[in-house]
DNA sequence: GGTGGGATTAGCT
DNA sequence: GCTAATCCCACCA
């Protein structure tokens, strides 16, 4: 059946703001013992390497970031105010130290599992938000630097095109001029803070 | 419906 | 010491 592929190595090589609009639409996959969870990727960010003061690869290589300097399709996850978890896909050469943030999920399976882990009985708040879709689907500081080209953490293809739109990155205090935002258009799950009422009126 | 503050930790300066 | 690509809850309207 067409669309069940893992997304290659060359997917996640290309252009940081052309891989974060090409994943919308995607499936992100984590398989655990207890059960699979998916869910189809909704909201992004580009964070680049040059010009782009909000990158934590901006200010070069540390112990943190390490992983955002690795090769195309790995995975690097970060610790955010002391208690959730970032999950972003590295994108372009290796060194180059360019990612996608993922920012929310429209669950698909699983879904039982992602309340249980996030201990909420609402489905419109498991995975609308980078941290809260990292507790949902199982994500934590283990899958910093692990490649999600061939581990129990996958993102698969789909013929899926949704309508993009884009805006500023949120939660972040310098870099805010750029619209590196995108998210899938009518979307309940694109996260909830500011999509509609700052950049839709 | 909207807002303001607190939680909590690793790593940078 | 201070901050951070966030979330949640209490409180006000």
């Amino acid at each position: 059946m067409s669309g069940m592929n893992i997304l290659p190595e060359e997917f996640f090589k290309e252009d940081t703001v052309k891989v974060a609009q090409r994943l919308l639409g995607k499936v992100l996959v984590h398989n655990l013992p207890e059960g699979v969870s998916m869910g189809k990727i909704v909201e992004t960010e580009a964070y680049l390497s040059k010009d782009d003061p909000a990158c934590h690869a901006s200010r070069g290589k540390t112990k943190r970031n390490e992983a955002m300097f690795g090769p195309a399709g790995m995975a690097y996850v970060y610790l955010i105010y002391g208690m959730y978890y970032c999950f972003n896909v590295v994108t372009r050469e290796e060194g180059v130290g360019e990612a996608v943030l993922i920012r929310a999920l429209e669950p698909l399976e699983g879904i039982q599992h992602m309340h249980q882990r996030r201990g909420t009985s609402k489905v419109l708040n498991l995975t609308n938000g980078p941290a809260k879709l990292c507790q949902a689907m199982g994500i934590n500081k283990e899958h910093n630097g692990i490649s999600l080209l061939n581990s129990n953490l996958t993102i698969l293809d789909s013929q899926e095109k949704p309508r993009i739109q884009s805006s500023p990155r949120i939660g972040i205090k310098t870099g805010v001029d750029l619209m590196l935002r995108f998210y899938a258009a009518e979307n309940p799950y694109v996260s909830a803070s500011i999509s509609r009422k700052t950049f839709e009126k």
